[in-house]
Order: C-alpha cells, then structure tokens, then sequence
DNA sequence: GCTGGCACTCGATGGGGTAGAGTGCTAATA
DNA sequence: TATTAGCACTCTACCCCATCGAGTGCCAGC
C-alpha cells in the first residue's frame, strides 16, 4: 500500500459508489457493475485501471483473481468520513422512537427498551449502556438494619433509580442511630453525583477532626462503604444479538462463538464502549478497528447519551462491516438523544 | 412401530451399548462395533436382527440404508428410565461445587455462579431460575417517599433479598404515616410468604370493616399494590449458551438462531423450567419431548432446589440430545441440593 | 487518457467413478 | 430354533475433472 498516489475527485466517486454497491448485495463489485452504476460514462477498463490505483492505496482488495473488489477496513473508514451521505430518518422509525423512548419509573425498562429498538430497527444487535452511576446524583439515602452488624443500605440517584447494597459494618447500630447517620448524609451531600459525594467522604475521612462528632463519623464512614464502586457498576443491555447470526460474513461459527463469548463475558465490550464515553457524538470503529479479534468482522457503531447534559452512558448498533451506514448513523445519533431525553428526570 | 414385540434381556444390553456407543462418538452405530462393544458373544449377522427389532419398536433408526443405528427419542427414554448406571461426581467436581457454591450476600451471585458452575463443568448450557418470590417469606417492609404521589417500597426477604418497587398512590403520605403503615404491616406479616401475606391482604381489603382503622388499611392498601407479582418475578440466569455452538448437531445455523432467540425471550424456557419445579428430584426432557421446536435437537436436564424444605427454583443444563447423561444427571441433583444449602438463610 | 480486445485466472458447479461402511436376506450350522 | 457366514445391494463421502462464467491485467489503438 503507497500512499503517494493521487485520489482525485473520480476515484472518491468510484469507491463511493463500490462501497454503496457493496453494501447493498455483499458481492465482491466488479469493473463492469460499477461502469454501469455511476452516472461518469466511464468504460469497464478504466474502470479497472481506478481500480488497481485503489488497491494499491489499500482502500480496496479482492479476494481472489477473478473476483471484483471489495473494501478494505480503511476503504470503509474513508467512505464513512468523507464520501457518505447520511439518509434522515424516516417517519416510520421517528414516530417507532418517540412511541417507546418514553420516561418509566424504571431506567432499566427505558435502557432495555432502548436497545430493542435499536436492534429492531436496523435489524443488527443493540447495546446500551446503563448510566454510570458516577456521574448521577445522589437524592436520598436509607439505612435498614438486617441483623447485628449487616446494615442494607438504599440509595434513590436523580435518574429515580434505586440501589440498594448489604453493608457489613464494624460495629452494631440501633435503628435510631441508621436514621440519624441518613438524616446527616441526606443533609450534606443530598444533590451531589455520587463521585463527589465519594470524594468528600474520604476527604472528611482523612482529615476528621474532634470537631466531627461521632455520629456523624459513623454515617460518613458507612457512606463510604456503601459508595465503593463495583463492578456490577458497569454493565450494559444487549439486544438482538441473535439477529448477526443471518449474516453470512459471521457465519463462520469458531468466530461467532468467539464474538458471542465476548458478549457474555462482558469485559471487552464494556472498555470498547468506554472509549466511546468521551467522543462527541456519532463514533465508528470498523472491523479490526476495534482492537478486539472478536469483532474483526463486525463493525460498532456508537453514540454516547446524556442526562442533564451530563454524558452517562453510551448506546450503539453491532453489526457485519458491511452495513448500511448512511442509515445506521443517524439513527443511532437521535436514538441517544431521545434516550437521554427519556431518562432525564422530570423536574 | 409396534410394540408387540418382546424386549428380552438381551436387547436391552444391546441398546444400552448402543445408546452409550452413539453418545461417546456420535456416529451412527454398526452391528460389527457393537458385536466388539459387548460382552455378548454374538455375531454382527444376530445384533442386526436384533437392530432390526429395535427399529421396529421405534427405539432406533437408522440415517440412511447404509449408515448404522442411532436412538431415537423414545431410545433414550428408555436408556435414560432404565438402562443408565448413573457415575458418583468425581472428588474434583465435588471439590469446585464445595468451594464455589457458598452463601454470599447477594443471592444472584450465587444463583450466577451455580449457572456457572453447571455450565462450566458440563461444557454445554447452564441455567438456574431466580427463586420463586412467591414461595419466600416476607422478613421486612419499609416505605420512603419519592415525590407526591410516588412510594419507593423496599422489602427483605428471607432470602436475605432485597427489592424494591416504585408504587403510584392515589394520596399523599407523610413520612410518618408510612414509617407507621410499614410498622403495621411489619408486625402483622412479617415471618409469612409473600403469596400468603397477599393472599391475607386480600382478604382484609374485602371484608375490611369499621374496626380496622383508616392507617392500616392505607397500609394494606399499599401493600397490595407492593406484592403485586410481576414478569420479572419469573427470570433465569444462563450461562455457557455458547458452549452449545461447538455442538455439530447444532451447527445448523437456522436451528441455533431459533434456540438462541428462545433463550433471550425467555418465556418458553421458564415454562419448561416451571414444568420441573414440582418434579421430585431430576427430570429430563429429551429432544422434541420439550414440545418447543427449538429444543428438538437438544436435551434439557433439570433438579428443582430448595429453601428451607421449600421448593423455590430450578436449575439445569441444557445440551444436544447426545450428551453424556450419566454423568450430569448426577451433576444437576447434586448441584441443585448444594444450592439450596448455599440460599438457606444462616439461622 | 480512454477504450476494446484478448488471454488468463480462479471459484463454483456438477457429473462420474470409487472405496467403505453397513444393511437385509438366505442358506448353512450347532 | 437360534445363530452364523456369506453375499448382493445401497448409500454416502470423497476425489477427480471438465466446464462455465465472472472478472482481471495488459496491450495496442484511438
């Protein structure tokens, strides 16, 4: 691959149409098939000629001698930067979005719902994201003996999304000392994320002095057992998945099996999803883009949400490389901000 | 197939090797493999009459004229009922289920690490159902106001699970009012199972009279509406679905999109699973038995488990039909009890 | 610089031949 | 009468090979 060759606005115009073509019937695309597709009255043998100069620069391959070409990971990358044209959504799919994206007294029903409907729509899997608990508010805090020293500790965030966790604490509380430790942690860090309450806490840890009396000592201490993050933090839902098992490009089943084994395991696609936290808006990774020789085949597209225009989470469609972008970009972009929307508290 | 046909000792052993042959090596299964396999010393030319009466009697068949025999459904049946010799776990197995299957703080680890172990173990598909609510008994109840209208109801189980649940009420409540409604409810119900707390509250709100005061029925009221059973009372956790794509009997790519669809709606298999949940000890559905087409390739073993004597979930493990039964049949029961030892409550 | 022509390559398809496994049937045997 | 050896038969799996069609690269001519 040499990159010193011209990519004059011709040769943009080929691929372009190869990569349309190519994503539309997933046969490798010959010199005569494009001849006729684009509207440059070009003969097949120049064609073919582009063709080779495409090659070279790596944007396309072929499979064999005799087949047409097909695009190489960077072809796609190129075409998605700079040569697509996204399609609006239809209004069939808007009114499919705002008919379900709705609020719910329960954030994991609207994540779920989420993620159907992504894969419902484009036919691929959809993966959501539960918002990082991190990054919400803190709106109350309950403390409930169990027994001696086991405290269940209940937390209500901004998202109205309760979490509740066993604490198993040092020494034994009465209930009307629990009620008092809520009461003064509900006073101070009441509207505060959680990563700043955590920050606080261990900061009046650290440098707790005699002016701090012993009650409260003991609230600040168990909130910061009950504020230790855990990895249970970090999950997200996945839908459709069964749908990428109709693509012949993922029909191999060693590699299948590996992609599946990747879902379940969770680990992956969480830091693939991660990284996507930060982008501002639309992010793509293509095929062996993604790091992760699971998805070499697949390609992910991603949009991170927000609530209180606070970025929370991330969602996005898994499917073959071989998609049809121009729709799945958009629709993953307004799905994010309607899902935002849809999670963002009525004040 | 006519059953009128004697089956004398001799071709029972016959089918037993077979049905054990076939398991072990999967490839339909000649008269001259099995004439080495037995004791018997009989002469391929006799097991093929005697293969010839099993095929009669529906037990076996052969793929095509000059392929060996395999069991059919009904073979395996009658292996499974009659012929197995169950092995003991060996000291490893034992050893991993001791370690891992322990009691935490979180009922759902437990319950994913015992699908996890299932799977693990066994190299096919894991499940074990999330314990009926319905059957465990109320330990606590508490309320906290979210806004208005709008309850957060916690309650422990004595499962040492927590949920929680938003309810709508139709009037507003002070703190007060709700710390004393839960006190009511915690003192009348506390100690019975959830089905017959609402089977009581049932009953009070019909005939409730003048003598019960205007707080407590509030608070049975909203207990009603707290215990009323939801879909997601009915759930599994699953594991090492992808164990199953390594299977060659289904490698058929139709097939398996169709049984992995029904692992991700859930509903048949919780319908299966709930079939088991009154079986004394293991049961097993063979292939097509399940009634689910999407199971007709594969064999469902399962144990129901217990809490304190109380039957409350099941667990099992999901393979092709050909899978070495002697082996997890034992696998599941022991599991399943070791389980329910792990989920009772430390008294 | 573009095009038509042409030889070439490669995968897919399908026919034909063969080897091997296993059967069912029959006649002989214990 | 139950068992066995022998034998013809059937079916699959496999390999080889010819053919076809799609598409290419290259070259000469426009």
């Amino acid at each position: 691959m040499n990159n010193n060759q011209v990519l004059n606005e011709r040769s943009l115009q080929l691929l372009k149409a190869l990569v349309e073509r190519y994503i539309q019937d997933g046969q490798p695309v010959g010199s005569r098939a494009l001849s006729k597709d684009t509207e440059l009255k070009l003969s097949p043998a120049t064609i073919r000629n582009v063709m080779a100069d495409l090659e070279d620069m790596g944007l396309i391959r072929s499979p064999h001698t005799s087949a047409g070409r097909v695009p190489t990971v960077s072809g796609y990358r190129l075409f998605i930067d700079s040569l697509l044209t996204v399609k609006p959504l239809n209004s069939e799919e808007l009114k499919l979005l705002r008919k379900n994206l709705i609020a719910k007294d329960n954030v994991n029903d609207v994540i779920g719902m989420a993620s159907r409907i992504l894969s419902d729509v484009t036919r691929m899997a959809g993966v959501v994201t539960l918002p990082k608990r991190e990054l919400v508010s803190l709106r109350h805090i309950e403390f409930l003996p169990l027994s001696n020293t086991r405290v269940l500790v209940i937390f209500v965030t901004n998202e109205q999304e309760v979490h509740n966790k066993i604490l198993h604490t040092s020494k034994q509380f009465t209930p009307a000392q629990l009620q008092q430790a809520a009461n003064y942690l509900n006073s101070v860090y009441s509207g505060l994320s959680l990563a700043a309450v955590r920050k606080a806490v261990l900061k009046e840890l650290k440098d707790a002095q005699e002016q701090m009396n012993r009650e409260m000592l003991d609230a600040v201490q168990m909130a910061k057992l009950a504020l230790d993050p855990e990895k249970s933090d970090e999950d997200y839902v996945l839908s459709g998945e069964t749908n990428l098992m109709g693509f012949s490009e993922l029909s191999d089943m060693e590699r299948l099996k590996e992609l599946f084994d990747a879902f379940s395991q969770k680990r992956g696609v969480i830091h693939l999803l991660d990284q996507c936290l930060n982008a501002e808006g639309v992010q793509i990774f293509i095929g062996e883009e993604s790091g992760y020789h699971a998805f070499e085949q697949c390609s992910l597209v991603t949009a991170p949400y927000s609530i209180n225009e606070q970025v929370v989470g991330v969602l996005g469609v898994i499917g073959p490389t071989r998609m049809a972008y121009e729709r799945v970009i958009p629709f993953v972009d307004v799905t994010a901000k309607l899902l935002g929307a849809a999670l963002n508290p009525k004040t």
